[in-house]
DNA sequence: ACAAAAGTGTTTTACATACACCCATGG
DNA sequence: CCATGGGTGTATGTAAAACACTTTTGT
């Protein structure tokens, strides 16, 4: 095809973690080479013969040594002057983690990788602060009618988790009570037989997300949905 | 930038109308050159210095005449066999119209333009078949929290429309009168002095829909939110 | 007067909300 | 025995669901 276009085609990604009750972020910076002072999302360009998804996976790896089992697609960024050195756009997702599982030793070792609370995110390369603002908007609205969050805890956690994770992200308060009844309601948790440990006050028993289950009671027309006014 | 990438980025549009009850979708056909008999959603390659919104609304314009008023992203299509003369990544949106207000003249000559009912969609070009699904279940999706159903109805409409088009999207019984009960309460529509003319049976009252009411209303926190179980 | 579609209220049911005290553990 | 967080039930309010007859117009 003989077409007249020169545009590049780069992914990037908002990878959320959660860990001491802070919602937050993985960012990188190059060591070496490029100008800027500016942490960005990890992401870079698509090579000719990997899908999309492929490359995110593959950046991500590289870049900062993490394996996203959950991946999705946010939106693509094609304005004009979104890199000063040429016409890129960018196919953005958004990846949940939990960062006890991976240590940031930062692969290619010409990058670092940190994890940054949502709450002190410092200044971002290109558009990335648009980009990681849709990202949050989207995991607000996701976790909010698809049980996501769990990818972000252990696999047996205490109620108090996925409280604080809810209140966390959603930025509302929960009545202990009712938001245990409703998930509850949902038949979608196993009570284990294991409990906290070394924790202060009364150790709570731990639960883990009944995964099979849930995409059963999907297929007969469930739909999960946690909202806080 | 020295990077030895060689990917076309295009734009894809499945473009939405509603009339005699029936949900449609716009369709384009090359008259010459191009080998298959297929038809295919209206797009084409961006051009390097146009952003995406600005590439599908001129080449929806440029294929098929019609100007949307309601656009939105969907998703980015970038595996590696969607086109099999080069790697072509597509990002596709959807489009919402009033075909009554468009004569689909084809502008530039060699392009074939048709409505489609969604029910008798012909075999389609590339991977547009997908395209075309995800592009009905964000529509369904969206019409449920977002009142951008009012884009595909005449601006003053009996809710006899109303109800209709949303049974048939989204594929559901609805009670009339709580339909009726429930979109009144939300006040974001106006009832008109007009009424419908030369119909059997006893015509129809016209509303119209508030948008300027209704952005005051969602400043204010209110969700619109249509839910057929 | 008949056919066709519009218009209209009430009752029942289910779910969301609000709310406060006792329990288990570690120090 | 005190501090800390975990665990639990009920009453009330609000919105959704179910349901059928009368009205207006054209033929």
């Amino acid at each position: 095809m003989k077409i007249n276009q020169d545009i590049k085609v780069a992914v990037d990604a908002v990878v959320f973690g959660y860990t001491e009750n802070v919602l937050k972020i993985l960012l990188i910076k190059q060591k070496f080479g490029t100008n800027e002072d500016k942490w960005a999302l990890p992401g870079g360009f698509v090579k000719n013969k990997e899908s999309l998804d492929e490359a995110v996976s593959r950046e991500l790896k590289e870049e900062t040594g993490v394996v996203a089992n959950y991946l999705e697609q946010l939106y693509t960024f094609g304005s004009l002057n979104r890199d000063e050195r040429a016409r890129v756009i960018s196919v953005s997702y958004i990846a949940l983690i939990n960062p006890k599982n991976y240590s940031l030793k930062a692969d290619t070792d010409a990058i670092d990788a940190k994890w940054f609370a949502i709450s002190h995110i410092p200044k971002l390369a290109f558009d990335h602060k648009e980009i990681l603002k849709k990202g949050i908007e989207r995991l607000q609205a996701k976790i909010s009618y698809q049980p996501i969050g769990f990818e972000l805890l252990d696999l047996k956690f205490p109620f108090s988790d996925l409280e604080n994770l809810y209140q966390t992200i959603l930025k509302k308060k929960i009545d202990r009570r009712n938001f245990r009844k409703k998930l509850l309601s949902f038949k979608i948790l196993n009570e284990t037989n294991e409990f906290q440990k070394n924790v202060s006050g009364r150790p709570a028993k731990l639960y883990s997300f009944n995964k099979k289950k849930y995409r059963e009671l999907e297929r007969d027309g469930f739909h999960f949905e946690i909202k806080l006014v």
